[in-house]
DNA sequence: TTCGTATTTGCGGTATTTTGCCTAATTTAA
DNA sequence: TTAAATTAGGCAAAATACCGCAAATACGAA
């Protein structure tokens, strides 16, 4: 059997099944595992697949997602690099969806042996992404407008949890009102899962800040760290600190 | 024997196998490897061929890889179109993932008002899309191969549903060794989804029909119908038939 | 036919590719 | 943690490809 006629059965096992063994490929082939990875890592180089550990997987799952346009992507990316600053190996952590929070789970380290507990889909595929990170994701009735899972359900998951961070991201910040949103149901999650976390993060541009919604998620106290696109010694950002948050 | 006509012996064989070797060639004609060397690279440069090393392969079944493609994604509306079709106002459905059931979900009515639980992100995802379904996502821990929630919590969620139908994409099925999958996570959350059904339906392209995988999702007599990209009656079904399943 | 020219073919020697095996290092699972 | 599986890198054998050359062959014109 020729090489080339090898490829085009192993990328045709890919299709039919998203998933296939080295030692299932040589044997229905009758070569050495070595020829199968030799085979695999060069499709692998053409993009044609994706290597794991001891098989490949069908790239239709893993790139399907077109990144949508992203505003203030740059901010955003600040943003992400400092919270992925303050992330540690072991810990367990606590978040829901929103552009930032998807950034954030780019720029984590591919080493980062973290558990996160999420209850947005999008944020789970992010972090899936990542090859050492666990994901949990929280089950319940999806909510379309913002791909979350919310529900009776989930905060009690939520509740059986006890994680060393939560990190949200902000959709309004006031320094009277506090973390506000317009949605009763993620009302609820951000509540839930601020309770259930040890420290608590919020993370957004810094246009979010100083503007309400109708529902409070928490006051001011309730929230430890404060991550904008802005320099921590901002004049912006100074009645928060005042308030006793940390800012990064 | 003449050049000519060795070349035209060549594209006969290649027509027939799809592939030829050099050593077998110049067996064949009584010539030196270097000569067929040429005549491939010559054919080749006159583009009737792909020379790879050790022979040439033909030039369809070198494309057919992206066609192949193309007929799988009509294939798959097919049957997404023939599977919608089953699903009526008001049922409570299980399913997975996979391209078929993604294609699947982009083919329901908009106006459908069914409720559907499933394990996929990207499934949730898809049938979020739809307006008037409600999704449940099934919570647990994301395994990445598959982008699945798996895991106990999840089966045991699965276990406390009583629903109208299930919806399993194929990854392998047999008439003798039925319905299997090579991930034993997964499969658990097949089985439970069985079980947890009124009905079973297993939809999926035709080829694969008739392959097995390493762990037993279903028997054939758990599965009620079966829903390929080819007509009922096809002679390639008749033995799912005489099992007893209902072919779409 | 016969000759001269162009093409084709086979061969020897040398690269290059492919493959399997080996060992050490890494990853995974229990 | 340990034990098993998987991977990476080096190596050697076999097969295949490439190059140049000389002999053989085909073909057209005299």
């Amino acid at each position: 059997m020729l090489k080339k006629e090898r490829q085009e059965f192993i990328l045709h096992q890919l299709n039919l099944h998203n998933k296939v063994l080295c030692a299932d490929l040589s044997h229905m082939m009758s070569v050495s595992d070595d020829t199968i990875r030799r085979d695999l890592q060069e499709l692998a180089q053409e993009e044609k697949l994706i290597k794991v550990h001891g098989g490949a997987l069908s790239k239709s799952f893993h790139t399907a997602f077109d990144r949508k346009m992203v505003y203030n992507l740059e901010d955003k990316h600040i943003i992400a690099q400092k919270t992925a600053a303050l992330v540690q190996s072991g810990m367990y952590i606590l978040t829901l969806g929103g552009t930032s929070i998807l950034e954030f789970a780019k720029s984590l380290d591919p080493n980062l042996n973290a558990t996160f507990f999420t209850c947005s889909l999008n944020a789970a595929i992010e972090f899936a992404h990542n090859p050492s990170i666990e994901v949990v994701m929280i089950g319940d009735k999806v909510s379309k407008d913002s791909m979350l899972t919310t529900g009776a359900s989930a905060v009690q998951t939520i509740e059986s949890i006890q994680a060393d961070l939560c990190i949200l991201g902000i959709n309004s910040l006031d320094t009277q009102f506090g973390l506000s949103e317009n949605d009763w149901e993620v009302v609820q999650i951000k509540k839930a899962m601020i309770k259930a976390s040890k420290k608590t993060i919020c993370i957004g541009i810094s246009e979010k800040l100083n503007s309400q919604q109708k529902i409070k998620v928490a006051n001011l106290d309730e929230i430890d760290i404060l991550i904008t696109e802005l320099d921590p010694n901002d004049p912006t950002l100074l009645p928060f600190k005042h308030k006793g948050l940390t800012i990064y």
